[in-house]
DNA sequence: CATGAATGAGCTTTCATTCAT
DNA sequence: CATGAATGAAAGCTCATTCAT
């Protein structure tokens, strides 16, 4: 951390009030006021993933996004508005499919779900997604209100669905677990979201096989979900 | 290090009082050191559970200790060393029983996990163990000392006590899925200790039952593992 | 300068807009430069006012004017200056008729001085220049450069004023003390217009009375001066 | 202002980490609490004086006490409490001369008039208390929490005082008025207060003979409060 | 050993001023 | 001319760490 930048070619020049070429001032050419903010959250998450929400100096932020410290504060009002905005944004869509899925009625519970773990594998694993996820889970604790947003946008709908999926089957008793539990669909998810955070480097984890092997002994499914 | 929070949610538990003169000292007439040093590591615990590391103030451990914040420095030489130990000495005992259960060839291996799951139920939830876990869900990645540490000391014992354990069934295709990934195990009681961190508030979570019907999913087990 | 607030009670009045793009700009169809900087100087008499140079906000008298932030230093270098030529464009005026009737050697001293408290009564409590007065006595210190101009502008004016006339009499003591402190003339109107900054909400003034009152003691007038 | 102090030898002796004699070293030998307390208010009167509150840093404050920066808020939450409290310190006693000489009804009321404004004289000008009030004054209408304190505390009392001396005359018109106007004793006072605040420099101010020439108008005394 | 007052680096936030549009 | 987004210095406040007592 702690990159003390300030070109001093440049603090030279403004020393000594003179006015130079004209191409090496200027940050970036003025960016449309959309690219700004977009810039800003995707600095944001980098930063806040790399460091935690309070470890996280919004000076890093600014910096990451090519602008001045005070820039930050024309689009969010303060640190927290800006985390909580930032996360917001990348949660926002994403969850229309899983709802499709679960209202096709055409589709077997069993391939449903395990479509929706093919989804999660290539929308979220390795994604900002994934980042947000790990982000949720290491600060959730201490922003109520992120919880909450979260729970509702998010995990309820996610709930639902799995739910209503496991629920149109009738005799299996593995979706009669998932209707009551559907924690269990995406608990391999998480896990394996926690454990690439914190133990990969010291023994990775082939998550293609491990989500596998989590269908075929969750969904006696023979690996349909491949495309 | 030299994190610093802001967050506006912390600071309202604090703002004390206004500082006077000393008059009044000593909380608990000089304990002896063994019991002082537990008694930080305790209330470290606890606070750190509470605000995470960044967010925690030497001041607010050393209060709820009962001794005053030079005297974390006779113990500790700084924060982050205070929360690795406090981590670690939480972590320390424990694996113990999981090793004589994967040594115990006398029980079948889905007994011996189911087990285990029951093992973790009446030892971790619900336990100084799960703010544990929770704290190195939540810090780890910023603490790879740590990480390593508690890979090390507690989660490639657990591992390699499952894959023994499952390895030693031959045909069931689940206990093979688990002989490869162990993390299937568990999986569920770390997304409950997740859930319950985050969401509990907004739908609760009866886990007990979550657990029993992973059992059941995964051990084709009957709640065998009640004693 | 550069000065800096952080005082709470002024701070609650701004909070702002979350700033938007600015589609809908444009305030006033574009007034007449002289217009404009006539608003301006109004508008920063009325900020200044309410919250003392320092804590002053340049957009808020933009606000307050219907102009941008950057207009502002088309007319004038800084916000000191712009503190500075507000104040004299107010200070300006004013002072004719007093020299007038300095100069009328027709009318007695007593009723010339009870003329001027009058005057004063009229054209200045309750007016944009008892704004000015309190302005001056609360940031004339930090301005020598103000505090200057307006003695030679106003206060000298006005001491020499009072000087001839009070010297025109001969035998009256009142009328020899005040050649020699003109000051006391007015030292009931500054009492008073600091006391109506300060006290009036606990406890009010009659203000016309204690001029009155004050007339009498002084010029033994029995408000003649009621015009 | 902005007196970048930290004398460099120190700075030079920890940056090389030695420990050299131990005379320079150490800010002041730590003194007392309630002495550096009334350092620090001490220091927070003249800066504030100064500067205003606004354009006054704590750290200047710091500085002229002799302490770190931090060391302000072990004794005060923050700016606008040191301000407040000061200001209240040094306004705290004072008024309880006032009080008996109001109840003395041995002494004419003339007099004890006169008495007070050489009260004032000697116990006020000159003093403290006069940049109280100059601070009062100019910044009173920022802090109505404070003008209320000082018009409970000072002001209403005082007026007390003045109402009940003057109300025990009968017949004497001017101290009739007094009676209704009790601030027409201290106009002058405060008109000098100011005066000496802006235009001393160029119009200096003969107070004490300003303050006989009122007595004299006021109180047709002659100077008998020389004592 | 224990204490807690003191320190000062560091961080969030504000706002006068600039300048591309 | 006018605008207001952008800048970055500066200030209030916090808290890990030190050290005289």
């Amino acid at each position: 951390m702690r990159e003390k930048t300030g070109n001093p070619l440049i603090q030279l020049e403004r020393a000594a009030g003179t006015r130079l070429g004209s191409t090496l001032r200027r940050r970036a050419a003025r960016a449309a006021p959309e690219e700004r903010q977009e810039a800003i959250l995707k600095a944001a998450l980098e930063v806040f993933s790399e460091n935690g929400f309070a470890a996280t100096r919004l000076e890093d932020i600014a910096h990451r996004a090519g602008v001045a410290k005070g820039t930050l504060y024309l689009y969010f009002p303060d640190k927290e508005t800006l985390f909580e905005r930032m996360l917001q944004k990348v949660t926002a869509p994403a969850l229309a499919r899983l709802a499709a899925l679960a209202a096709d009625k055409s589709i077997p519970p069993a391939a449903a779900l395990a479509h929706i773990l093919t989804f999660i594998q290539t929308e979220i694993l390795n994604t900002d997604r994934e980042k947000v996820i790990r982000l949720i889970v290491a600060e959730g604790a201490r922003f109520p209100r992120l919880a909450k947003f979260y729970h509702e946008e998010v995990i309820s709908k996610g709930i639902a669905a799995i739910r209503a999926i496991a629920g149109r089957d009738d005799g299996s008793p593995n979706m009669k677990a998932l209707a009551r539990f559907p924690q269990l669909l995406f608990a391999p998810v998480l896990t394996s979201i926690v454990w690439r955070g914190l133990f990969s480097q010291f023994e990775p984890l082939d998550l293609p096989a491990l989500l596998e092997a989590h269908k075929q002994i969750l969904l006696q499914a023979e690996g349909e979900a491949r495309s």
